[in-house]
DNA sequence: ACCTGAACACCGTTCAAGT
DNA sequence: ACCTGAACACCGTTCAAGT
């Protein structure tokens, strides 16, 4: 791990590389390619260098990804939080809520990222993204002997589901080829057996209409519900 | 897709290819040395045949472990149903338990799967898995309205925490791997400042100590909890 | 300390040719 | 219809050598 000292040298063209540099690049040769498409000569070759460059910077293809990952973890977290009445217990569900969807909402934006963010979390924006996570929940009401376990639970849902819903389109995004593969999906439904698959065939529709923020949503508010029943069991009026 | 006529020739060594064997075979590779270890040519070997002739029975390597996931997800579903008083709202809610532990078991048992089983469903099983997803989901009273985002949530909490709590240790099992890692990362947090992490710095026994198994029925149940408040608004006595 | 670029040890995939 | 096996077009990674 080099630490980088001063500027690059001069213009642009032949500059010194660092860390920073090179994670750039690769979040940039992702966004563009996809991650099969992220190469160490194709990478090398924008910054003016050679591949075994790139190992004094990065030690791995690995490490780089998970890197590039954590950087566009790091949008969602730079974000302004909305200072809505955050305090107590009801504002922690709703900073919860916020902080979720700012997070599906950088990932689908970069939709190679979305599963490289690993739990338990070890590379900065991800620690950062569970301690805030883990400072709601105890505004929350909760035992503290529940705090590591739900603020862990929601980070898993956070990061797996997005990682879920996000991941079919890796190959250049475009929402229209998002809606194409629904649309197929959809129609793969349809040709099913009724009667081997009851539930399927009755929900294409849904499934071709569908949103994928509202999908990411839905589960959400059901696990937050979840949560604030188990923190302060009042029923609703 | 070929289809597969009558059985395999003789004994054992030489016999003919099918589409079923190249992924069992494809699958117990797969265990042995995760998916980095899966290679066409080591598979050809094991079946004593050259990397061209699995190209007749799966497109890519892709659809190969695509297809091998699909078959772990089928254990899951061919574990017997627990018929324990499965009727009504509250019969569905342990219906939906068990179910999705069923699913998380089969997929711990192979860390490889977990990240490949998609949403939307397109394979088999996986289509199974969501179809008995939502017959259980309508058993629950839900308004047909809801009942394909609910369902969909579901399935992806099931197969995108999975893979979110299973994957590390993708290098060869062992749980004593697994245990390293959780040791090494607690090892991480306590090394943070408590100032920038006041959360981590404090949780960092129970991430020591946690069971991924009860990682995963935290949200599950925090979930499941939010279903039926939505199904049937009735407060706990 | 940092970069170069050739070389190593692989890959997935294709395809003419066989049976 | 199904299999063979050589060949193509790449990869990630290493490392002696430079500055």
């Amino acid at each position: 791990m080099p630490r980088t000292r001063g500027r690059a040298p001069a213009g642009g063209r032949a500059g010194a590389l660092s860390r920073e540099i090179v994670i750039d690049a690769a979040v940039a040769l992702l966004d563009e390619h996809g991650e099969r498409g992220l190469t160490f000569r194709l990478l090398a070759e924008r910054l003016n260098t050679g591949p075994g460059a790139l190992y004094w910077h990065v030690a791995s293809k690995d490490e780089l990804v998970a890197l590039a990952a954590d950087q566009v973890l790091g949008h969602a977290l730079a974000a302004p939080v909305p200072e809505t009445d955050t305090t107590g217990a009801a504002g922690a569900g709703t900073g919860l809520r916020a902080l979720a969807v700012a997070v599906f909402d950088a990932l689908d934006r970069h939709p190679w990222a979305a599963s490289h963010v690993t739990a338990p979390a070890t590379l900065t924006n991800a620690l950062r993204l569970l301690d805030r996570i883990g400072a709601l929940v105890v505004r929350t009401g909760l035992p503290a002997g529940r705090h590591f376990a739900v603020s862990t639970a929601i980070f898993n849902y956070v990061t797996g589901v997005s990682a879920q819903i996000i991941a079919p389109g890796v190959i250049s995004g475009g929402s229209t080829d998002r809606d194409a593969f629904l649309a197929r999906t959809a129609e793969r439904w349809e040709r099913l057996d009724p009667g081997d698959y009851p539930f399927l065939t009755r929900v294409t529709a849904d499934l071709r209409d569908h949103d994928d923020r509202d999908q990411f949503t839905t589960g959400l508010d059901l696990l937050l519900d979840g949560l604030s029943a188990a923190a302060g069991p009042r029923p609703p009026a």
